[in-house]
DNA sequence: GGCACTTACTTTTGAGGCGAAAGAATCCTG
DNA sequence: CAGGATTCTTTCGCCTCAAAAGTAAGTGCC
């Protein structure tokens, strides 16, 4: 696809290996990437010297401690020039366009964002167009897009289905491409964000993975063997028939107790509402239950109470390395993060291996900066997925 | 490990991914071979041959179908020679040995059970050397010996806990090897099962695949990308805390509402003597619920709505290719499948993929054919694990 | 029956990736 | 400064594989 996109060189499978491994694993001596690759030292020197040579790799002074002083030759750590080049991320929501700038390792060097006056394609796509040109002038060498959007996205270009934007088959990586000239790549927001905590953040090097996100929505993302598990119902309404709670809440959106219901911030600024007849925003629900207000903390505790019961199940079925808890919900943890662990515990197994579970703050830069990921990808696998 | 155990030669890893893809998949032609394994006409032949050579492969002289006349040379299936060797499986329970011998192709040729009079490990040892030596006199070429226990097995040779028997560190291969003088691998029964289904049974291809067992107690087995996945709980207890319906029974064993006491054979009895104060086999107790008894059609139905629950959560977080339902209490199926199915759905998205659940009617005797791959799995790969 | 065509398999050849082993570089230790 | 340790480089041969050409064994059509 997109022919404009100046991959990586034509990088034999072995070269790519150790370029990904430096990219995603820091600095790293060539010894180091022999024995995490199963290869041989005299391999490593061979496939190293073609992606020096190629400036995509950097010999670096020494990485950080000097001060561990080891007998014998000094490793000689590689790296790769994080500032070579640089991405694009999108996060499209209902009334706004996140949009970051990120190194090649994925770390942020620009925000900027945009109201969206209205959901036409072409009108959304003319935005994305006038936010990177805003972009590119402070940053060259921009080597390519990522969009996330909530909804069906197939081929990591054309988006099916988008309840909130109201799209049906909307082309939108060509769209943008057009207006922009750059390689462009849209993927699902939750799809994006699992790419990028497999590839930078917390999955990386993990086997069996799992992100959850809480928010608007629920967000389920499965990374096996270091790629992502495709799903079908992709980001259409996860979590609206997972019960976790058969006496649950009723609320507007979901079934009778499920994880929409109990979890996802419009139902529980719904619950409140209904019982109070004011409109509280969800931190200052979360603060009033921190406070001990009967009410509110109610409906926190059962909030909790659920969660903890979605993790063990996940637990208990995929059994995962690790379990990241990302989305704009987190705050949830922070309140009740004790209920939630009690929650879990009460429903594993005692010799079970505790589960490892990461919260991570995070705000629509973070959605963005997924998207972003797609675009690294792209650029290294030459638009193959992982 | 176990140096007697006279492995397929020393197989080039080219070769011995051919020569299990015959293995698995019934006689192939080469072209057939070099389609599934994306290898080029060329490498097959020079793969092939050393196999055939070795009397491991033989050329077949039309596998079933020459109906199907195609234009062009016809081709030449391959396949292994089956009646080669024999393997035998054991599966210990608290009060019988159930033993098979199987072919190659894990196709069970012969049965023997005996009961198992104590529990003392070198009494089971002796028991199954004698079972082995009435066996060994019909079927010659026994290549190995594969053991399935309930509980805790380390390194495929130790039985590091296991309730029923009242074992702590049992080195039961050890103790049968000295008395057979055969390779002898033993593993968790679950695992057996989920390793001969991998290979010879309803997972064989599947890269995402589940079996879950209900009899007396509650097994899961979860494989990803072709290998299982290692539970720390393993088979110490599945399902005691998988709390399936906050409001269901409570029985002697797991917490109310859970996996165990709904789905067990035991929990079932349980329930309906303790209502009833008398006392019914689980075969009983379905043939009064399909004869709409009301409590067993109660209990019954519970049950299945239990079991939907379950499998859509499998479903829905692991989202396999096939969920296999195996087991002596599989006969739940029969009776309220259509109650199973309705739940499923409901606690699926619609628009997720459909479950392909599969029943497997099964008695001890599969449990004992699983003991017997895993022998097979050693010969083929030399003792690793797939 | 012969000829074209199709498909399956074999052989040959050449390129490329890999590891083993030997050698060079560069540090620390005494 | 010698000796050892560790990392990296070089060389060499092996193995694997793909490509291409050749052989085998059938069908279809005249």
């Amino acid at each position: 696809m997109t022919p404009g996109a100046a991959s990586w060189l034509p990088l034999s499978p072995g070269e790519r290996s150790v370029a990904i491994e430096v990219l995603v694993h820091g600095p790293l001596s060539r010894t180091e990437i022999a024995r995490r690759l199963d290869l041989s030292a005299g391999s490593l020197t061979r496939l190293t010297k073609p992606l020096i040579e190629s400036g995509l790799l950097v010999e670096v002074p020494e990485a950080g401690a000097p001060a561990e002083a080891r007998q014998g030759r000094p490793s000689q750590p590689l790296d790769v020039v994080a500032e070579s080049r640089s991405f694009l991320g999108f996060k499209i929501t209902e009334d706004m366009v996140y949009g970051v700038v990120t190194t090649l390792r994925s770390h942020i060097v620009a925000r900027h964002d945009r109201p969206l006056a209205g959901h036409d394609p072409a009108l959304v796509a003319d935005l994305l167009a006038e936010m990177t040109a805003d972009l590119v002038r402070d940053h060259p060498r921009l080597a390519g897009i990522g969009i996330g959007v909530g909804g069906l996205v197939r081929d990591r270009s054309t988006v099916g289905e988008s309840a909130f934007l109201h799209w049906r088959d909307v082309p939108l990586a060509a769209l943008v491409e057009e207006r922009t000239g750059l390689p462009v790549v849209v993927e699902n927001d939750v799809a994006a964000l699992v790419e990028a905590e497999t590839w930078f953040g917390a999955g990386r090097g993990l086997d069996r993975f799992v992100v959850l996100t809480i928010g608007a929505g629920i967000g389920y993302g499965l990374v096996l063997g270091g790629s992502r598990v495709p799903y079908a119902e992709e980001d259409r309404g996860f979590g609206r028939h997972w019960i976790l709670d058969p006496n649950g809440p009723l609320t507007p959106d979901g079934e009778r107790g499920s994880a929409i219901s109990l979890l996802t911030i419009p139902s529980i600024r719904y619950q409140i509402q209904a019982a109070t007849g004011r409109e509280y925003t969800y931190e200052e629900i979360l603060a009033l239950a921190a406070a001990e207000e009967p009410l509110p903390a109610r409906v926190v505790a059962e909030s909790a109470r659920a969660l903890g019961i979605l993790v063990a199940q996940i637990s208990n079925f995929v059994m995962p390395q690790k379990i990241l808890l990302a989305g704009e919900g987190v705050g949830l943890m922070e309140v009740a993060g004790k209920v939630v662990e009690d929650t879990i515990r009460s429903h594993r197994h005692p010799l079970a291996a505790p589960v490892d579970l990461e919260t991570k703050v995070s705000d629509f830069h973070d959605w963005a900066r997924g998207a972003a990921v797609l675009a690294i990808q792209v650029l290294v696998l030459g638009s193959a997925d992982a």
